[in-house]
Parts: structure tokens; C-alpha cells; sequence
DNA sequence: GAAACAAGCGAAACCGTTTTCGCTGAACCT
DNA sequence: AGGTTCAGCGAAAACGGTTTCGCTTGTTTC
């Protein structure tokens, strides 16, 4: 640590400088850089070198401006700690970052208070469009209507079919999870769930119910046992299920930390997954589905598809092809061994 | 879907309409709302109350314009989807959205391209200032000396010791690790780590290493056992440990999932933790330490704290009080049942 | 050789806000 | 009554670009 003062840090320079370095006016320079006509080659040349010797950077600020288009969206979260808003968030940050949006991070911690202020934050710095990403996929009220800018929800709906949400489709997960099940030969299948008052735990369970009641089959034990999101439960529950149907020949389990917890009882009782029961779990978790033993089958929600897709709604919402609705985007199975093979 | 344009889009209204509106000028109006003086209390109320009525938020790219500071940072990470910058991100974003700092979020993915691409779109934005993050705790190289803003870096190190960096203090945490494990009385110390490439794992090999030593111990089989952070490397190593060493009394574990592989194979042994075998792992990592049986001792990073002194750190340097060189932060023992109690 | 024309460049307006400074009118003082 | 002070307000400049439009040139055409 010297003592001494930081060198000066060099005003960062304009237009103006670069002008007057190639010695021609603004107005020249700035057509010079943007590839507009009414400029000779030779001053195109002198003006691009100038500004290439100076660092020269436009100033995002005062293009912004005139253009009325500030090139950047905010994205709202409720769920930064979580698993859920990362990879929306990289996909959303994959999708604009190849073109020359920037992206504005707020994280509102389920606060509605805190949600209106950065809004109003946002709205402020003239975002040309805003994502909204709850921490579960129930619904979520609207963050307004006469907004300026057009808005997408990701994860969490809004509750007002005027807006354009998108949400991974639980239902149609718990179905595939089941489809698997089902083709790898399994006829008695148990369900255990993360709490009962998320509607990822209910939509799961009822495309799991349908597709068991299309195969003219039911629940094992015939009801759902919901419980936490957590190893523990998974442990619980699966003893306990055991317990009362020993004759069980997979289990779907709400969560990856849940099946986990399962693969942990069946492993204690010397019972071979997937040979005599097999465990599927949801999220496609990566540490958690690969560390296990066996690795773990799990439906993936495709996270990062649907934060791409939002953004896709979103610069479409921005020049002025909005959609109105909840999207249910499909998810995906992944295959691993705690249901198949070895 | 309605196939009716949506409503019209409210241009954003400005001061001027808010001047029209009160009766006034815009300077008057501008005063009005900004609480300065000059204005008398009956014009400002008028002032505020058609600020009120229109809706009127002030543009927040012209007010930058202006002050020649725009209140945005740039958060550049290169690791989003890994656990790190997470936590980092938040701490940030916690210790600005306080003040009345916005954050831009780009993800570089350890591209130097990218890296770079982003650098220039966030100078042109006219950020007031600028955090990297990286993946690992080794030193990475500067983005420039010559920016027209102060640069923190978060997590990877600069290689340039003018740079002003911030280092979980990995030497520190292996030392902590050690000594939590000798005060319950452990003497035959085995440890378990990741990949010898990063400096997370020789650091706090060398910490815990260090307090061994002072102590007159040295570790069980005198060599850290190298090898990936994953629970099948924690099995692979643990069984071989307890070959080769069988009288091992604690495993030094260098991440939550090599520790959680550990406790896997002692229990499958029947080898009790932590009357006979003690485990700690590293970085605290929620649903690995919480889920484990026992839940797992482990030494936090502070990552939230990092993210929030960098922020500290940045707005510092932006008020001029610049700092440079390395700072390493303390880490913090989480104490839970894998080596105590029960 | 004069008229018509195009190429190349610069002056100036504009975006929305803040800030400085000058102006007006009322109240005060002698 | 005339001069001074001061509160209250507005005109204008400034930030850094982009765009329009008009002004010089030099070239072409009859």
C-alpha cells in the first residue's frame, strides 16, 4: 500500500476530441465511425485512427438519448440466492449479450417494497423492456399494466393473463417422469413431494396421476406424500413408505435432494436401484444427480431455455409484437442409471 | 392471444410536461422536485403534485449526462453458473441497491474475447466503476491499468499488485479447519482435497498443514490426498485412506461434496462420525451440509461478505481513496455434527 | 463560359435534466 | 419618495452524441 495518490485518471474521451485530432468537425466524425456516406475515404480513415489512438468510446448515455432506446433491461428476481433465477438469468444474459443489450441485476428478496423501488430504479435508467423471475412457479401479482416498457415473467406467472409469463410446464414433467417409468417396465410407483403448497410439488403430481391413470394404474399407497424439499424428507418418507409398501418398484421424487435422500434409505436396506426399485428425481441438479450412487434420472427443467426464451418475448415485446398469457415450455428427461441398466 | 395491437405505449413523460402541467418553467419545476431552494412552498406543492399526477419519473441517462457519473457499476463474473459469484453478486448487490447504485451483470464464461467485448460496453455505458469475479482463487490477468474507472476484483486475484483485489483467505480456513479438529482432540489428521491445479486446494493444504506442524503433528500418511472436487473422489480417496491408514481419527475434506463422499463410505463401513471419525468440509454449502447424516462441520467462505467489501471497496475508489494490492478476508467455522456431539 | 449538379463537410438543433445567472417585483429603510 | 435588499422565477448553457440541412467546392454538361 504506497501512500501516495492514485495517478489521475483520464477523463474519458469525446467525440470532440476525436474531431478536433483528425482536425474535422463533429458531425464528420461521428458519420466517419458510423459508416454513414458524405464522407471521403481518406477523412474516414483519418477520423478512425484518431479515434482508435484516443480508446475513443461513444458514450452509451447520449446515444441513448436521441435514440430514445437505452440498449439495456432490467431483470427483476426474487430468488438471486436460489437455483431457479441463475440459470433463467444465464439465459437471458446469453440471449441479449450477443446483440448489444446490456443487463440491469436487481434482487428484490421477495419484498414488494424493495420489488417498486428498484422498478422504479429501472424505469428511471429508461430500460427498454423488463424480466420478472419469481422463486416459485406460483403466481405472482403484476408489477403494472401502464408501464412504459413491455414486460416478461419467467418463472413465476403473473396473475393477470394481460402480461406474458413463461413457466417451465410441471405438469407435463411429472407426466414424462412417469412415461419413463412406465416404458422401463415399472408398475407400482410411489410419489414423494417437496410442501404441498408450492404448485411445482401439485402440477408434478397431477401429470404423474394422469399418465399412471391412462396406463389404468394408480399411486402405490394411492396419495402423494408431500413433506420439504429436503434429504431428510427423502429420508423419512421413503422409510416409512417401505414400510408400508414393501412391494414398491420405483419412486418419484419431487425433488433431486429428495431422491437423494431415497437412493441414501434404499442403499442402508441393501435394496439394488433401479433392479428392484428405480428413483427419479426433478431439477437435473448437476452436483446432486451426479454425485449419487448410482447417478441420478432426473426431469431438467431447462432453466436456461426458458430465461433464453423470455428474453427472445421480450425484445419481440419491445418492437411491439407482445404476447399475452402463461407459455408452459417443456422440460426434458435425463437418463441416468438409478432407472436403467448396470 | 388477442390479435389486436396492444394499447398504445405511454411515451414517458418528461420534466417539461410536468412544467407545462404546474404552470411553470422546467428549472422551477427541476428545483421544485430536487428540494432546493427559490422556490416558494406554494409552487412546489403545485410542482409535486403534477409530478405525482403524470407519473413522472426523472430520466436518469440525462441526470448522468450531466453529473458525469451515471450511479451503474459493472459486475463482470466469469462464473455464473458456478457457486461463487453467486453469493459474491448478492453481497454487491446488497451493499449498492442501499445507495442508489445499479448493477450491470455480464458473464464472460472465461473467454478473454467476451471478457473484453463486455469491458467496452460497460465503459460506454460510463459505469462509475467496475468488479471482475472469477471462478478460482488463482490470479488472473488485469483488464488495465489506464481505465477511466476503478476496477475491483473479486474471488480470482489480479496478477498486478497495483490492482486492488479480494481473496477469500484460503490459508486461513485450512489453518481453522485444523484447529477446530485438534481442540476435540484429534491427532491422526488425514486430508482429502481437490484438484491440485487450484490454489484453493494448496492453500488450505498449506494452512492446515502449518497449524499441524505448530501442534508437532503432521498429517496421517504425510500427503494430501489430490485428486477432484466430486463425492466420487471423496469415496474413491476415503476407502483408500482407510486401507492404507485404518487408525485415522478426522478427514480434512477439501470441499463439501469430497466430505460428503467421505461420511457416504465411513457410514457404509460402520465407522461412527465422529466418535471415531471426524469430518470437515469446505465452503458451507447449504443443501450439501444441511443434508448430509451427519450434517457437516464446514468452513464458510464469507462470500458474501467478499462481494459486499468489494462493493465497499469500489465506492471508495470512486470517491478517490484508492487501494491496492491483495486483501485476504477470514473465513468462518460452521460447527455442526460431523465433529462434535451427539 | 455559364448553368446544373454532386460530393464533402460543418453549423445547429435536439434529447432531458441541472445549474448559473439575471431579471422582476415587493418589502424595507432613511 | 427613492434606493436597497431579497425572494422567486425563468432564460440559457451544458453534458455528448446524431441528424438535418445548407454551404463550398470541383466537376460535368451544353
Amino acid at each position: 500500500m504506497d501512500g501516495f495518490a492514485a495517478p489521475p485518471r483520464p477523463r474519458s474521451v469525446t467525440l470532440r476530441d476525436v474531431a478536433r485530432a483528425a482536425g474535422v468537425s463533429v458531425a464528420t466524425a461521428s458519420k466517419a465511425l458510423n459508416g454513414k456516406t458524405d464522407v471521403r475515404a481518406e477523412t474516414r480513415q483519418r477520423v478512425q485512427a484518431a479515434a482508435a489512438s484516443l480508446a475513443f468510446t461513444p458514450n452509451s448515455l447520449a446515444q441513448a438519448m436521441l435514440a430514445g432506446q437505452s440498449g439495456t433491461v432490467g431483470l427483476l428476481t426474487n430468488d438471486l440466492e436460489g437455483r431457479f433465477s441463475i440459470p433463467i438469468l444465464m439465459g437471458a444474459e446469453n440471449a441479449f449479450g450477443a446483440g448489444r443489450m446490456s443487463v440491469f441485476l436487481c434482487d428484490a428478496r421477495e419484498d414488494p417494497i424493495r420489488e417498486s423501488y428498484h422498478l422504479k430504479a429501472l424505469l428511471g435508467r429508461r430500460v427498454d423492456g423488463l424480466i420478472v423471475v419469481g422463486s416459485r412457479t406460483d403466481p405472482r401479482p403484476t408489477v403494472g399494466h401502464d408501464l412504459p416498457v413491455p414486460v416478461v415473467y419467467a418463472y413465476a406467472p403473473s396473475l393477470d393473463d394481460d402480461d406474458c409469463s413463461l413457466v417451465p410446464d410441471n405438469v407435463n414433467a411429472g407426466a414424462i417422469a412417469v412415461q419413463h417409468l412406465l416404458s422401463v417396465g415399472r408398475r407400482r410407483i410411489a410419489h414423494i413431494s417437496g410442501e404441498v403448497s408450492y404448485a411445482a410439488a401439485t402440477d408434478r403430481a397431477e401429470g404423474a396421476a394422469r399418465v399412471l391413470a391412462e396406463a389404468g394404474l394408480s399411486l402405490v399407497g394411492e396419495h402423494v406424500r408431500y413433506g420439504s424439499w429436503t434429504e431428510a424428507w427423502g429420508r423419512a418418507a421413503t422409510a416409512a413408505l417401505l414400510h408400508s409398501e414393501p412391494d414398491v418398484d420405483a419412486i418419484v421424487c419431487g425433488s433431486d435432494q429428495i431422491a437423494r435422500g431415497a437412493l441414501d434409505v434404499l442403499h442402508d436396506r441393501g435394496i439394488a436401484v433401479p433392479s428392484r426399485v428405480a428413483v427419479i428425481g426433478f431439477d437435473n441438479w448437476e452436483p446432486f444427480v451426479t454425485g449419487s450412487r448410482p447417478r441420478l434420472t432426473s426431469v431438467d427443467m431447462n432453466f436456461e431455455t426458458l430465461g433464453r426464451t423470455a428474453a427472445q418475448r421480450l425484445v419481440e415485446a419491445i418492437r411491439g409484437e407482445q404476447r399475452h398469457g402463461v407459455e408452459a415450455l417443456p422440460c426434458r428427461l435425463v437418463i441416468r442409471e438409478s432407472t436403467t441398466g448396470s
